[in-house]
DNA sequence: CATTATAACGACATTAATGTCGTTTATCAA
DNA sequence: TTGATAAACGACATTAATGTCGTTATAATG
């Protein structure tokens, strides 16, 4: 429909297929989308999408690097020390993980752990998948550190192995989501468990 | 090679080629293993193969089916009350599943996490991912209620949601290891502070 | 030994997804 | 207005996996 670029337009048509691949991906799961689904979804024909991405592959990594870019955000704000509570901003960080496939759920989660898990022989996803855990292990190492420092934790664990736990907690609850309906998996009182495991070894209250 | 049946001599086939598939699954994680895979691994012809199992999914449930045997049967022994110390039973049956991913490392567990989830959309699949999740809850469940009847626990806590707690652990320490491999992943520091954690909230000690 | 039932085989048709490429067409600039 | 540019298009060749089916060959049986 537009020829000739106008710059502006072309990063708008890009944000368009994005987009609509983001829904794509978030129904259908990342294995089982096809780029025509895609072409479908974002309204662009076949040779119009291969315009803007090499594969499916890059369509679902250039989607993940937003996010990737929110936390690293978020680091830079603890790292700043603009922090009133590190315990709020703890669960805070958890929660805007969990919150996706808590809430509403229709979130990528999924289909980010497929992409990985289903990737997991081939060197460049892995390394993607490494670089993208170490991302959160730092976000959420350093303020559990600053906590600790600032003395609002205790400093009975390591705080990398805490953000480890963190983490595994958060994939695997959503993991259990993804086979488990809302109404099975009693979240609310599963986060509320773990939010005791964190007070425990924090030593909050 | 073999014609007209002898019966044992067919089972004996069907668990060739069940055995030589699992090692092509763990190789190469469900979605990305053929028929054609498992044929060549089995020694055995497309036609021979379409004879034992419908498609790659059955070939797949078949294998699972296996171990839900076995935690079926450590169910039986802990109900029929055979136990000296539920901690350590409770410990054991985490660490046989644990062990998988984390020993020397050529387990299933990847796959099966594979398997579930890009099935997540298939009425069929997730109807069975949700039994086997209830089966394993019920496993964990069964040892530490009755842990807490014997008043080797405290119960402070529903067993319940504590088991679901284990299971989610278990499966984000099993997604996180697909991605980083053993050395950067400090499964066995994980594991200590969940197991301390446990200590801490069944009362143990 | 001859017969028969059937396991095992592999060629084949089918389906589906991928990435490419030559063509068309709309916009920008002169 | 017009010509150059490149975005957008969709047909196409390619690749790969699936499940079927008619044929072959062999182990059991009498």
């Amino acid at each position: 429909m537009s020829p000739k670029v106008s710059k502006e337009h072309k990063e708008q048509r890009r944000a368009n297929i994005l987009n609509a691949a983001k829904d794509v991906f978030i129904e259908h799961g990342y294995e089982h989308t096809t780029m025509k689904h895609i072409m479908d979804a974002a309204n662009v024909s076949r040779g119009g999408l291969y315009q803007y991405f090499l594969n499916k592959e890059d369509v679902f990594e250039t989607i993940l690097e937003e996010d990737l870019q929110l936390n690293l955000n978020e680091l830079e704000e603890v790292l700043r020390e603009k922090v009133h509570s590190h315990w709020d901003l703890l669960l805070e960080t958890i929660y805007g993980e969990e919150r996706q496939p808590n809430d509403d759920m229709n979130s990528l989660a999924p289909s980010k752990l497929e992409f990985f898990i289903t990737g997991r022989n081939d060197k460049r996803r892995r390394e993607f998948g490494k670089a993208r855990y170490y991302n959160g292990l730092k976000l959420y190492s350093a303020i559990i550190e600053q906590g600790q420092q600032k003395g609002e934790f205790c400093t009975k664990f390591d705080s990398d192995i805490i953000a480890r736990s963190i983490i595994a907690f958060i994939d695997g609850l959503a993991f259990d989501h993804s086979i488990l309906p809302k109404e099975d998996l009693k979240m609310k009182q599963q986060s509320a468990l773990f939010r005791d495991y964190l007070k425990t070894i924090l030593g909050v209250e």
